[in-house]
DNA sequence: AAGTGGTCTAGACCACCAA
DNA sequence: TGGTGGTCTAGACCACTTT
C-alpha cells in the first residue's frame, strides 16, 4: 500500500471532464484555487505528479497553473518538500471590501447614481480581466459614486453576465452591488487587488465630480476574486484627488 | 519597409557556451535582460523562436525567461506581434517594507542620492508626528530615490535624534537607512502606515526626478512603527507618477 | 532511498495579427 | 499566408529534503 506523503489534504474535485472551450491550464488553476481556498494556511498540497496523473494532464501544465498561485501568493513552493497553502499577506487598514464600506469606515454615508447599465459580449480585453471566454455576456455598470452626498468617484465595472443572469436590472440608485450579489447569489468577495495610477481628470469625469478640469486625480483599477478564486468583477474608477485618498499599512515579514 | 519583422533588433551577444554550473535559463534571462536594458520602450525583441535556435535551447526555456521579465514588467508581449520592451513602470507593493525592499522585490536595484541632512529641533508638527517633545532633536534626511539609476521618488523622512545619535553622519550615498537602523540600533520596523494623495509635480521636485512640471505623482506620506509601537520615522516623499504604481489588495472581513 | 520541486527537451496544435 | 505568442505533451535529469 503506497503511503504518499501528501496524504494531508482532502480529496481533489475531479470534474467530469475539462470544458474543451476553455484552456486546461486556467480551468485547472481555477479548481486548485478553490482547494487553496477551503484549506488553512501550511496545509500541504498533493504532489504536482500525482495532480497531473489525477487531471490527465502533463506536469508542465500542472506547474503553468500553481505558478500563477505562487506568484499572487496563495501557495508557497518548498524545493524538495511540497507545495503548502500560503499564510494570507495582509495589508490591514482600510481593509475595505467596497466603496460603501470604505465610506463607512471613514464616516461617510455611501452613494450610487447609476449612470448606465448595459449587458454586451466581452471584448478581448474584458473576456481576459474577467477569465470568461470572449464574446460572453458582460455586465458594464457605470456609475457615480458619492458621500454624504459629495460626487467622490466615476465608476466603471465589468462583471460576468453568464454567472449573474438579471443583474443589470436588479442595479439602481443607491444599491449596493456587492448586497444583490450576497443576496442573491451568495457571492462574497474574498481579495481584491487594487492598482492606483496618478492622473489629472479629463473633461467629462470633470463634469460629472463636479471639479475643474486637469484636477490631479487616482485611477484605481480593481479586481475582486470570490471564495473560489473566479473573478467577480473588474472595474476602473477615477477618484478626485483633492478630496480622496488612498490609506494602507505595510507589515514586512 | 524592413525587410523581416525582426530586424529591429540588434545582433544578440552569443557567448561561447553557457556555463553548465548554471541554469540555461537563468543565464539567458540575464542576456536578454541586458539587450532590454540598452534599448528603448517599444523596441521589437526576437522572436522566441528565433533566439530558442540562436541559443540551442528549447523554445519553452526561452519562455520561461521571457516569463520572468514579464512578470517584472520590462517587456510586453503581444499575441500574434511579438515582444517588446516595455515602458518602465514600478509599483509600491504592500508587502516590501522599504523602497528598497520595493525595488529588489522587482529586480532592480535601489540607489539613494542624500540631497542633504540635518539635525535640528523639532516643530510642533513634526513633534507630534514623531511622538517627541517640541524641541527635541530630530534627523531630517532627504534623499533622491532610484531604481536601476533612474530617480523615481524625491524623499524626506524624520527619525528622532534622541533616539539615533550621530545617524546624520552615518546616512551616505546608497546607505539603507533601515539597515543602519538595524545595524547600530538593532531597530526593525514592524509596521507602517501610508497616505498616498494625488498632486502635481512642483519645478524643483520635477526638476530633481527630471521629469516635467506637473507631472500627474503621488505624495505618500509614511509614519513607520518599530516592535513597541514607537514611531521610528515620519516622512512625505514624491513619488512620479508615470513610471510609478501603488498596488494593494484587501481582504474584507 | 524515495519523493519533491526545478529545469529542460523537441516536438505539436491553436488563435491571433500583419502583410 | 506566414510568423507570432499561447498552450500542451510525455518524457528526462537534477538538486534538494525527509525518512
Amino acid at each position: 500500500m503506497p503511503r504518499t506523503r501528501h496524504d494531508t489534504f482532502p480529496a481533489i474535485p475531479l470534474p467530469e471532464a475539462f470544458d474543451s472551450e476553455r484552456a486546461k491550464g486556467d480551468q485547472l488553476r481555477e479548481i486548485l484555487e478553490a482547494m487553496v481556498a477551503t484549506e488553512p494556511p501550511g496545509t500541504l498540497l498533493p504532489s504536482e505528479r500525482s495532480i497531473a496523473q489525477r487531471f490527465h494532464v502533463a506536469r508542465m501544465t500542472v506547474r503553468q497553473a500553481i505558478n500563477e498561485l505562487a506568484a499572487r501568493g496563495l501557495v508557497r513552493r518548498a524545493m524538495g518538500t511540497g507545495t503548502f497553502v500560503a499564510e494570507p499577506r495582509v495589508s490591514h487598514s482600510t481593509t475595505a471590501g467596497s466603496f460603501s464600506d470604505d465610506m463607512r469606515q471613514r464616516g461617510l454615508t455611501p452613494g450610487a447614481r447609476v449612470i448606465s447599465v448595459r449587458e454586451q459580449p466581452a471584448t478581448v480585453l474584458v473576456a481576459e480581466r474577467l477569465r470568461i471566454a470572449e464574446g460572453d455576456p458582460v455586465v458594464t455598470l457605470n456609475r457615480l459614486r458619492s458621500a454624504d452626498g459629495v460626487p467622490m468617484a466615476v465608476e466603471q465595472t465589468r462583471l460576468p453576465g453568464a454567472r449573474f443572469p438579471g443583474l443589470a436590472a436588479l442595479v439602481t440608485d443607491d444599491v449596493s452591488l456587492y448586497g444583490v450579489l450576497a443576496d442573491r447569489w451568495a457571492v462574497r468577495v474574498r481579495t481584491a487587488t487594487h492598482r492606483v495610477s496618478a492622473i489629472v481628470l479629463a473633461e467629462t469625469d470633470a463634469a460629472l465630480l463636479d471639479v475643474p478640469t486637469g484636477l490631479p486625480s487616482f485611477l484605481i483599477e480593481r479586481t475582486a476574486y470570490d471564495e473560489a478564486g473566479l473573478v467577480i468583477e473588474w472595474g476602473r474608477s477615477r477618484y478626485r484627488g483633492d478630496r480622496y485618498d488612498v490609506v494602507f499599512d505595510t507589515t514586512p515579514d
